[in-house]
RNA sequence: GUGACCGUAGCUCAAUGGUAGAGUCCCAGAUUGUGAUUCUGGUUGUUGCGGGUUCGAGCCCCGUCGGUCACCCCA
């Protein structure tokens, strides 16, 4: 291994220019999705007061955290997910708006765990939010814009699906089967884990609460019938025609304690992958956040990029449509060689001129043969080279790809290019 | 936090306990005005780190750090 100054620390990435552009990529279609949408997007702070996120999940969350205590002897945490700020900015500042706010923010976040795969220690998670709505209506919007999203990316109901379910269920389960409510969340623990488990297993642990797995199971059925809680949200999303994502499954609880309403997970369809989003209805985190003073009902939508990242590079139209946004940031509408260094001045003014008029143009800065010059526009994603030389004002300009050179002089470059090109490549 | 597997050139990987190599990438030249291929040359290593066993360790042993994966957790 290099010396340690040479590499990053364990769970966080470099991203060099391949992984930018990845990056970017997913950033356009989440942004892209919520602004079709009309969410406004929004920014808070990296770093947070501790307890913000003890108040919200408790002493232990503090484990899972990058804290430290600041200069100020203040006690600090870098975020590790965006509610928390959000939930603080609306209690605090939310007269300002007219409700219900649709909010989305994309940010970096921290949290301090063994890194495995889809999960490091930073990473860029997507959130979007409707504050001050109380109807299904809402919850709908959230899940069409988090379809929307993966569809942008190329994902189609083949790849993806959305998990569907309800907290008010479980409430009406643990009403109807006596358990203990104060039992609850240790109740939904074990539904969480309905899948992954030994039916044995959970009925020991549901036996340990007061009733059994058998009579899990027989809820469960019962319940996939789309006539409860969850049949408008089902109802607008089938209106929407995104229908065929749906997938109502009581088994979605979610770990969150907070989450009051429906609960839904965006998954693959491949075998054995990870959540990929995620989200649910929050009405009472903003009230516990503000100790009363603002209660405002609430719900979101979190996407994070390594999950995603993972699946678009395992799903082909995902992983088709991101090689071609790469190569379309890579490219260039020209590249002017310098085959005269007694022409650079020349050749500076009519790259500046061309730059000027929008077009993506580079050129090699220090002195090069000819083909290097060529090696180098061709490496560079040039869609075009332009020879400046002896023969100036005439210049030679030579579609690459099609490997043919037409004669223009410097007057009339920029029509030659347009000709040559049909249109310039789209602005950065 | 627990466990398994893995750490050799920038990258992908070889090397029976006996002189550390190949491909690729990168740089330069063949080529003083045109990209691919090809050819030639060149740079690159305390074999992750630290101990131990041995005449001798990339290889065996212990520790440590890191990577990957699974578990736990997953906001």
């Amino acid at each position: 291994m290099a010396a340690p100054a040479l590499v990053s620390l364990p769970g966080f990435r470099d991203l060099t220019p391949r992984d930018c552009a990845r990056r970017n990529h997913v950033f356009a279609a989440w942004r892209a999705a919520a602004g079709r949408s009309g969410f406004a997007e929004w920014e808070g702070p990296t770093l947070e007061s501790t307890d913000l996120y003890r108040k919200k999940s408790g002493e232990e969350i503090v484990g899972q955290l990058f804290h430290f205590v600041d200069k100020g002897e203040r006690e600090v945490a870098l975020r590790p997910e965006l509610t928390p700020t959000l939930a603080r900015v609306v209690a605090a500042r939310h007269r300002d708006f007219k409700k219900p706010l649709k909010w989305f923010q994309i940010g970096s976040c921290f949290r301090y765990e063994a890194p495995q795969k889809g999960r490091l220690r930073e990473f860029y998670q997507w959130n979007a939010d409707i504050i001050g709505e109380e109807s299904s209506a809402a919850d709908a919007e959230l899940i069409a814009l988090g379809i929307d999203a993966l569809r942008a990316l190329g994902f189609s109901a083949d790849d993806v699906a959305v998990r569907l379910s309800d907290r008010r269920i479980w409430n009406r389960f643990v009403d109807a089967a006596g358990l203990d409510p104060a039992q609850t969340t240790a109740f939904l623990q074990v539904i969480d884990k309905w899948e992954r488990e030994k039916p044995e297993a959970l009925d020991a642990k549901l036996r340990a609460l007061g009733t059994t797995q058998e009579a899990v199971a027989g809820f469960m059925a019962t319940a996939r019938a789309a006539d409860g809680p969850l049949a408008p949200v089902v109802a607008d999303l089938d209106a929407r025609g995104l229908g065929d994502f749906v997938r109502i499954d009581p088994g979605i609880v979610r770990g969150l304690a907070y989450y009051t309403g429906t609960v839904f997970e965006f998954f693959s369809l491949r075998p054995g992958a990870r959540a990929i989003a995620g989200g649910g209805r929050y009405d009472q985190l903003i009230g516990t956040l503000s100790d009363g003073a603002v209660v405002l009902p609430a719900v979101g939508l979190g996407m994070g990029d390594v999950v995603l990242g993972n699946l678009i590079d395992e799903t082909p139209g995902p992983r088709e449509r991101m090689e071609a946004a790469l190569a379309e940031v890579g490219a260039l509408d020209a590249w002017v060689v310098v085959a005269e260094e007694a022409r650079r001045a020349d050749a500076l003014r009519l790259v500046q001129s061309l730059r000027e008029g929008g077009r993506r143009v580079d050129f090699s800065l220090a002195a090069a043969k000819v083909g290097k010059q060529f090696q180098a526009a061709e490496a560079a994603g040039a869609r075009t080279a332009v020879v400046v030389g002896s023969e100036w004002p005439a210049l030679k300009v030579k579609h690459l790809a099609r490997r043919e050179e037409v004669t223009t002089d410097a007057a009339a470059l920029a029509a030659t290019l347009d000709a040559l090109l049909g249109a310039p490549l789209s602005r950065p």
